[in-house]
DNA sequence: CCCCATTGACCACGCCTGTAGTCAAAGCTA
DNA sequence: TAGCTTTGACTACAGGCGTGGTCAATGGGG
């Protein structure tokens, strides 16, 4: 399943209310990005297309509604981005983001604990 | 720096072995990668005009040279990577990566490692 | 010395993306 | 009820990307 940027934006209002018209993600995007309201409409007809998402009618318009679940979804992502980018393996992933202080102390903690978890 | 995934293919070999011609980077890349040489002249062609690399005349070809950083791009590449899928979030990607067995033991004692020296 | 293979320069073309415009139907509003 | 608004359907269009073709020059092999 191919998403683009723009459309993980969409798929990520969704993913939190899922059930929303095409008007309700336009408003609810507002803040941050400046799309017309056609182009979220494109980027809904986009992802109906692709199978992300379905629509139920409600009256003359639609709802829609995520069909690949957000992990599900992520999961893969990540796992295709450690395959182009650093040969499959997470570690260096790890450590590039450590260089560039894409770790916070929290970060860290929340790692160790999962590590912990990990070993058993 | 906007590379694609093919085009990152061939920033791979250059990086390994900086200097070869766009014959020799079709060879490189040969064995898993059937990319028609054209096809490689191409990504080479317009990694130039994107800055990713340099050509450097000899006789009648180009020998092409890194003009980026590997570690500086795929540092930043993973934090555009985490921007963009978890919200700037590191720890729910590894979260991910450990659910869909992204992760082998080996990767967990370099988490763990790596760990250790970030604490510091 | 002449021809073929190689090389760079330029071109092609269809799909995906970002960014909307147009159009017609159907409600809301004065 | 006569528009203005909203909505979906369809269309547009340029730039990036994957994939390679054409062409003209040139250098190495026979």
């Amino acid at each position: 399943m191919q998403i683009s940027a723009s459309e993980l934006e969409v798929m990520d209002v969704l993913w939190a209310r899922p059930g929303l018209a095409a008007s309700d993600v336009h408003e609810a995007l507002g803040d941050d990005r400046d799309w017309n309201i056609r182009t979220v409409k494109t980027f809904l007809a986009r992802l109906v297309e692709k199978g992300a998402l379905r629509t139920a009618e409600d009256g003359r318009r639609y709802l829609y509604f995520p069909e690949i679940r957000e992990d599900t979804y992520k999961a893969e992502a990540a796992t295709q981005f450690i395959d182009r980018v650093f040969s499959g393996r997470a570690a260096p992933l790890v450590a590039h983001l450590a260089d560039s202080r894409g770790l916070t102390n929290e970060d860290i903690a929340a790692l160790e604990k999962l590590l912990g978890e990990l070993k058993k």
